[in-house]
RNA sequence: CGGGGCGUAGCUCAGCCUGGUAGAGUACUGCGUUCGGGACGCAGGAGUCGGAGGUUCAAAUCCUCUCGCCCCGACCA
């Protein structure tokens, strides 16, 4: 491709909204534009990224069998309806209605629609398994779009669903995709982790998340360096202390902390260690108060937390005039001795004794506190907490360390959810009519775009792994409009190279040297060729990595070949 | 939806406090010089100052309402 039959619109500084590198350097990078909240015009340099990514996902997925259909994008309400899901939904789902009133949803996901197809068509056992899955826009009215693609409402997606007589060969399919995954994101190049999740709503026994690795990631992954596993610390366990609690040494005394109010400020003010510590929140449900408890080095994890209370009713934290309400302090300064309301301890409490917490007046704290001696042992323990890096690994295999990550794959054993919902039954060898077994396998395709530069990025601008990158060469002429050696000798490597199958990109615009530069490492082509008069005397062309910082002189002769081999041709 | 911030040229922003001819950089167009790391000079085009209403002789600037966007919290690939 040649730059003047192409199109680049790079910018020196990016739009004042993008927080995100990723987001940054996609738009400075000219790869996408913004078109309203969350959504984006794919421009030409960014679709053919997308579509490298795209078409290593649509390969791996033939590759282990599964079929490739396409559903629409609009869908009858009644098909939700049938699942129970639209209503279950709520915003998330775009709603609209058609000329007749009839009312439609934009597919946020397409478990309905695709169970339809199957049950209309599969009778038998002899029909399964099968797995079908398609490459699609999907959109969701997310509460906040954010970070350009990496959270928008319309956005491209793989999404497959497996379809099996019995438990044991959806299992099968599930280990199959596990690999199949894995593969995906070895081949584009990405460092990534396969972490256990919670199937969460859409139920099931089974599920993972796959994680592009990236410090800006939105979420925290847990993972043991001597065995497998990883999870998703929103569901990391916590164990239990295995040390028992020691007896009491300490009195309990009240002492003045004036002004003292963090975790942090307590330790410091009275030389303790912040695991001496207790911590106490006050939060709401069903608009009763309860204390939640933690060591004070460890924070509250609101999922495991929100799992003791009520579906329905979650829990919030209390406001400060709440606290002072219930408790006569202020959130300094509250601690459980005698506060007479409802406590749920983290487990981590199991083993402290001769602890220091608030006293439940402005300034004071105590310490030497000990369980059912100054007051009673709570009323449920519980794992509450965000697992900490050197926190035991839940299987038993070494100490949990810690990461961020974004997630770009889930996969999910759906059991028999929908298809017993949507009548989705076939016979068996026996001719007993049963519901399907069924997996769903997702994708974030266009996110992957923005992981990718997340973990791949410079101050200059995007380096983009070989085998998604939008060209995998850029020539570089200097001199294209007055150098008749250079233009020559720059159009015969473009037409060699690209005749070996390699995407080429020509810098034919005639622009000074630090332009063309500029722009192409900003745009992340892994490889530059740059043709000079200056190298061409000597019969020599420059080679630059973008992963590199300097360049090197090849022979003109060899120079084919050269960068054949660095494209694996 | 709650809290904070911002809407002025394609992009980044100044001007607003203290009302009086709408600005800079960058990008764009033309000419000339320059030419191996985002060149320089000259000339030029480009903005309903987010919108509506109000105050005033006069509003980008003050007041009211409204719309939009960004950031921080509850969702998900």
């Amino acid at each position: 491709m040649r730059v003047s039959a192409f199109f680049l619109s790079t910018l020196k500084e990016a739009p004042a909204e993008a927080e995100l590198a990723s987001h940054r350097l996609m738009l400075r990078a000219g790869l996408i534009k913004k078109l309203g909240i969350g959504l984006y015009t794919w421009m030409p340099m960014g679709l053919r990224v997308l579509r490298k990514v795209d078409a290593i996902v649509r390969e791996e997925m033939n590759r282990a069998g599964a079929i490739e259909l396409l559903m629409p994008a609009v869908q009858p309400a009644e098909l939700w309806q049938e699942s129970g899901r639209w209503d279950q939904f709520g915003p998330l789902m775009l709603r609209i209605k058609d000329r007749h009133e009839r009312d439609y949803a934009f597919g946020p996901t397409h478990e309905e629609v695709i169970t339809d197809i199957v049950r209309r068509d599969i009778r038998s056992y002899r029909q399964l398994p099968v797995h079908f899955y398609q490459i699609q826009t999907k959109f969701r009215d997310e509460i906040r779009p954010r970070f350009g693609v990496m959270r928008a409402r319309e956005f491209l997606m793989k999404d497959g669903y497996s379809f099996h007589a019995d438990y044991a060969d959806l299992e099968r399919e599930y280990r199959s995709m596990y690999e199949t995954y894995s593969r995906i994101f070895q081949r584009m190049g990405l460092q990534f982790r396969a972490v256990a999740a919670d199937t969460g709503d859409i139920g099931g026994t089974g599920s993972h998340e796959f994680h592009v690795l990236a410090d800006s990631g939105e979420d925290a992954i847990a993972f043991s360096r001597e065995s497998d596993y990883a999870a998703n610390v929103e569901l990391a366990e916590a164990l239990p202390p295995a040390a028992p609690r020691a007896t009491p040494a300490q009195e309990r005394r009240k002492v003045a902390t004036p002004g003292v109010h963090t975790i942090d400020e307590v330790a410091a003010f009275l030389h303790v260690p912040a695991e001496k510590i207790v911590k106490t929140l006050m939060v709401i449900s069903g608009g009763e108060p309860y204390l939640l408890l933690l060591r004070g080095d460890h924070m509250l994890n609101e999922i495991k937390a929100g799992k003791r209370f009520s579906r329905d009713d979650g829990f919030r934290f209390a406001s400060e005039s709440e606290i002072r309400q219930r408790l006569r302090t202020g959130p300094g300064s509250i601690g459980p001795v005698g506060a007479d309301l409802p406590v749920i301890a983290d487990r981590a409490l199991l083993a402290m004794s001769d602890f220091v917490c608030g006293a439940n007046e402005d300034g004071y704290h105590y310490t030497g506190v000990n369980f059912g001696r100054d007051l009673p042992e709570p009323a449920e323990y519980a794992d509450i907490r965000d697992v900490v890096e050197g926190d035991p690994s839940p299987d038993g295999k070494g100490t949990l360390s810690l990461c961020r990550g974004i997630e770009v794959g889930h996969i999910f054993q759906l059991r028999t959810k929908y298809s017993e919902a949507m009548s989705a039954n076939f016979l068996d060898e026996s001719g007993a009519s049963k519901p399907m077994e069924m997996g769903c396998y997702g994708i974030g395709v266009s996110r992957i775009v923005a992981a990718a530069i997340e973990q791949n990025n410079d101050a200059r601008g995007i380096r983009w792994p070989l085998p998604i990158a939008p060209f995998q060469v850029a020539i570089a002429p200097i001199g294209w409009g007055k150098s008749a050696q250079v233009r020559a000798q720059a159009e015969k490597l473009y037409d060699q190279l690209t005749a070996a199958g390699i995407e080429v990109l020509l810098d034919d615009r005639d622009e000074r040297p630090g332009v063309m530069f500029a722009d192409l490492e900003l745009i992340g082509i892994p490889h530059r060729i740059t043709v000079g008069e200056r190298s061409l005397k000597q019969g020599q062309v420059e080679y630059q990595a973008r992963s590199e910082d300097k360049p090197q002189l090849v022979e003109l002769a060899g120079a084919v070949q050269f960068v054949k081999s660095l494209c694996g041709k």
